[in-house]
DNA sequence: ACTATTATTGAACGTTTATTCAATAATTGA
DNA sequence: TCAATTATTGAATAAACGTTCAATAATAGT
């Protein structure tokens, strides 16, 4: 009844994603996002309203994605405490590969955006929220089968947990170095193990 | 022999500091800069160039601030770990005063800019190896004088620490939740203390 | 084949941006 | 008091920005 979309959503939505990881909000310009889209000004606002909604539809894609690595991981057979150090190797081996340092498009996002935006920075609170969770179930778990250091509570570890992440993400913009990476990994998740 | 200058150098460049500090450098216009400093655009690029150049100063100044704040408690007479202590109380307080929850200058800005500004990244990464380097001589003290857990290297602690500092940052901006960051620096210096 | 509907195009729009500059003001040394 | 020098002013500039829109193209139902 009407021309069809000529262009993937998805797909283009994910190389605008890509561009705002790469280089922030502020920073990526709707003709850089015309570029990489290979989309007209008018064909980009048709599909996603305006820039801003392309971002806010952006972080939601790459929520998306990171949440089901994430549970791929955290909700697979092996021993909970293993689940988690598998975690931090696969944390670490995207460092490695990943020569442009991109860090994580939400905390790149949650730095950049003032803190009076709400309607983003709670967004992003809620999905940092979901990870945790998912890390504070892990823990759980290793609580009942009695594997998990004794003196902390599932939910505060959970949020160490959280911390050192960012932590690792600041760390590896500062200044990649693999070696220094595991080490802080080590020392992190000696605090879970007996 | 000439027109003196009518404003307070240090006292503009502080104001400008506290703006690219809220805003970040690419969300903060001339047109803000010079409300806040007072300052016409024409005092502006005749006293510090630039937009650019006054953020580089800004970084700077602040970097002053930082570092002298940091060494006031690093080099004190009290014992190595204890420094290390009133350290993280002294944060703690921080982000309980500030409502604004800016995070930190440098951690802000190394997410900001782009990996490939060199000047910008290199300027910071300096920086925080200095303040590394700080810790790292307080740790090797606690470690002459046996305090130290046994296990670790001071140079592999302090990378530790900092990368702890840059996750209480982050997860402060995240949710500002006081008891949270708390337990986070409880276990965060647990690994020092044998 | 025609109509209705939606997609695409890319020029044009009005702002906002960082920066410059000619005019003016304030100071010091002569 | 005048000349030289530098600071201040704020309007002007050109480029970049996000966004809109009339013209055109492509589809599906009749």
């Amino acid at each position: 009844m009407a021309r069809p979309q000529t262009f993937n959503k998805e797909m283009v939505l994910d190389s605008a994603m890509q561009l705002f990881w790469l280089k922030g909000f502020a920073n990526t310009s709707v003709k850089d996002l015309t570029k990489v889209t290979k989309l007209q000004p008018g064909s980009i606002y048709g599909a996603f309203k305006n820039k801003r909604n392309l971002f806010l539809m952006s972080l939601d894609y790459y929520f998306e994605n990171l949440y089901s690595s994430v549970n791929c991981i955290l909700q697979s057979s092996e021993p909970p405490l293993k689940r988690i150090r598998l975690f931090f190797d696969h944390l670490l081996s995207q460092k490695d590969e990943d020569k442009a340092l991109k860090s994580c498009l939400l905390v790149n996002t949650l730095l950049e955006i003032p803190p009076d935006d709400s309607e983003i920075n709670s967004r992003i609170s809620y999905m940092f929220t979901k990870i945790e969770n998912e890390f504070c179930s892990v823990l759980k778990l290793a609580q009942q089968e009695g594997t998990l250091s004794t003196g902390g509570r599932p939910e505060t570890l959970a949020k160490m947990l959280m911390s050192g992440i960012f932590g690792l993400q600041v760390y590896n913009r500062m200044k990649p170095d693999h070696d220094a990476l595991l080490q802080i990994v080590n020392n992190l998740l000696a605090n879970l193990e007996k």
